[in-house]
DNA sequence: AAATGCAACTTGTATATACAAGTTGTAGAA
DNA sequence: TTCTACAACTTGTATATACAAGTTGCATTT
């Protein structure tokens, strides 16, 4: 396998230790100079590569203290949906999800939102759509398009923790790094009023993501349809 | 003046040269030799600095080239409005900025959608509204509400480039550096039907901001309704 | 005129050392 | 038992040096 530069690897050993829960939320990793020992470099090469993963938002460094993880990874594709209630309360819902539609291969529409590659193109998609629920009432719709490129096995196995973001990053290391959404107040139709639980017409919010991956050229794109009528969906 | 790190101090003053012009989008800082020397400093210090530029996305260095500007600063408060047809140009609509109501120093409401801190409280806030428009049609009412916290003047001062965050910037040495942002559809009230010109009960997307800013205790609190019938809203 | 080689530049990676400044735990004094 | 001082830890800042690897411009060769 091709070499990579020491401070990098030090940096990737210590980020998937992290996700892998090697080191959990409010741990304190080991100190700079055990991490130097430990990987056979100087300290400053600890350093640099822990300087990436405070400005990645992963760790808080304090001097005399320590390095404390924050964060398992940044979840940049997060979606938060807040009922009003929690504002003042600062606790999420509890949030169920349901396939309406388990993931499976298919084409791409012709007239589909995003432009595509060739390879895009070429490799054809993989399809799942989702509802998700609190309290039993439906709050949002969420259609899936993966690019089908090298995803083996991906229809045919459960996700990991019911998340597709999951089972991107644990079964095929593909993780999101950057994602463009827009957003827009749409009249619900009449296929989304009976999703949703309310009538056709009322305002829905449509979000519009295409989510660029650590994987070039291979990208995720949702459509998502809420009834923020109760909640605030926060981005 | 409080004595800052040498390479915190590069960092800022490199910063505000390319936030000023003095280094344009498109232009190469001066060579990591040529800094160190002009700072009176190790390369490695410049180096710490530029580490830290390039993190926040200002910079792009590649190796044997240099170091290219790529950002005059992080908009992260940047709400781009899209029109469909322009999805396939990558262009962007003209958009024209008209205040609805001048910026004006009063009283919290009694239930404003934030909780605020004592500070905020007691010192009041300035209010102003604007709409904007493209081709001459309305496509987003927001409300502006910031703490009357050292605004010397504020409100007496035009705007720079008519926009509220050059003039923060500029004027206040005041900048965004994180957002909280809510979604939801909801329908026009006879005000906001009046003010984008469609009707009453049609949807409209709002968007609810609380941006913290580099002025610690201080922030800025916007609420935007959007017609997003011809247009999607990307944050 | 075009191609090639190379010097001089650039950033990237790494090591080494030293001291500053914050935190923590423990031993000893009161 | 409580307080204090201090050692030993932590991260933060800075300097110095060396070499790797990419880019560019220019002199020389073909």
């Amino acid at each position: 396998m091709t070499e990579i530069a020491r401070y990098l690897q030090v940096q990737k050993d210590l980020r998937r230790s992290i996700i892998d829960g090697v080191f959990e939320v409010g741990d304190y990793l080991p100190s700079e100079n055990e991490l130097s020992s430990q990987y056979d470099t100087t300290r400053m090469t600890v350093r640099n590569a822990l300087n990436n993963l405070e400005a990645e938002g992963l760790i808080d460094r304090k001097k005399g203290k320590g390095s404390l993880v924050k964060l398992k990874r940044k979840s940049i594709e997060l979606l938060s949906i807040k009922g009003f209630t929690e504002i003042m309360k600062g606790k999420e819902s509890k949030i169920d999800t349901v396939f309406l539609k388990e993931p499976e291969p298919r084409k791409w529409d012709d007239d589909f939102y995003w432009g595509l590659s060739e390879e895009e193109l070429s490799a054809g998609c993989i399809h799942l759509s989702r509802i998700r629920m609190t309290e039993n009432r439906p709050i949002m719709v969420e259609e899936t398009f993966l690019s089908n490129i090298d995803l083996i096995e991906f229809c045919s196995t459960p996700f990991v923790n019911k998340s597709l973001f999951d089972t991107l990053i644990v079964n095929h290391d593909i993780e999101m790094i950057r994602v463009v959404q827009k957003f827009r107040a749409i009249r619900a139709t009449q296929q989304l009023a009976d999703s949703l639980d309310l009538r056709k017409g009322y305002p829905v919010l449509e979000i519009i993501r295409k989510l660029e991956t650590t994987k070039p050229g291979f990208y995720v794109y949702s459509f998502s349809y809420c009834n923020t009528n109760d909640f605030t969906i926060e981005a």
